[in-house]
DNA sequence: TAAATTTATGTAGGAAACTACGTAGATTTG
DNA sequence: CAAATCTACGTAGTTTCCTACATAAATTTA
């Protein structure tokens, strides 16, 4: 709480939610590394995904993921070019890729099991204190279901 | 919790974190053209600085709200054209430029207020549950401050 | 079954931050 | 006090997501 930026309070927590998420995602690149393994954090939604469900289009990513089909497409891009996922078109629906991971892409995971175990236990120690993080992130993701930052803006202002 | 990015739990909670952060601004952009007050979520840090500490040079305003400085150099230019901040050369640092908030500027700012004191509410409303967002993102920021995510890994590792 | 609609994918370009690097003025040091 | 270093600012280009729009295949409807 020594800046401007702390006093001013849940005002700026759009600001604070993007800086904590890129310290995160710059430091897991990090781990990776020191454990010489050629990965993006920026992947790990896709594969992990790929890594339960096996074989799934396009689109059922970008849902799975909660992303934009088009930044799905880029990272998908990204991972074929990397060897660790390959997509075949859909026998019964011509529109549809059908995206697996590569034997590489499988292996991959495999050496990034005990990363992730590491992983796990460090951001448990950094994000559960008093209040645990990645649950006030679920709870505040389920308050805006029920209603967004808007309608609840034009609610108290009435 | 219903999918794969949520099973797998805090290993993806820079994405959440993130996605968050996104749906926050972007609605709180819509809260702005609801008050039909044209100023941009991005720009809350810089003219909330502003209006506190009156003049700053441009890397006093970076450090103060936490950004690298070309990230403020190119907010400072939208509010310049804007109209809301203006600077001039520091007569004892040639090197410096010393931004301040314009009469429309303040203008801008008084008109705000309510809209701030408005969201701000709306923002507890969301924010404060059994774990209080805010109050974890402080609490995970002064952890990584203590021993960061890749120190932390690789204490775990040994 | 032809026309309208929906769904799946793709491209192009934008937004909000970043790092890397360069220059010029101020400060420190040998 | 000249040389080396540091500080302030700026530009260029990158990152990681997004929205808007286009096209083609599948499905629904009249």
């Amino acid at each position: 709480m020594d800046n401007v930026i702390d006093q001013s309070g849940i005002l700026a927590i759009s600001t604070r939610l993007q800086r904590l998420s890129d310290a995160l995602r710059k430091e897991g690149q990090l781990i990776y590394q020191s454990f010489g393994i050629q990965f993006e954090p920026k992947w790990f939604p896709v594969v992990y995904t790929l890594h339960l469900k096996t074989s799934m289009s396009v689109v059922e990513i970008a849902n799975e993921i909660g992303y934009a089909h088009p930044s799905t497409i880029s990272l998908l891009k990204e991972l074929e070019k990397q060897q660790i996922i390959k997509s075949k078109k859909d026998k019964t629906d011509e529109r549809k890729r059908l995206i697996v991971l590569t034997t590489k892409g499988k292996a991959l995971v495999d050496a990034m099991k005990p990363v992730w175990n590491n992983m796990e236990k460090a951001l448990v120690q950094i994000a559960d204190n008093k209040n645990n993080l990645m649950e006030a992130i679920i709870e505040a993701e389920e308050k805006l279901k029920e209603s967004s930052f808007l309608v609840r803006s034009q609610k108290i202002r009435q």
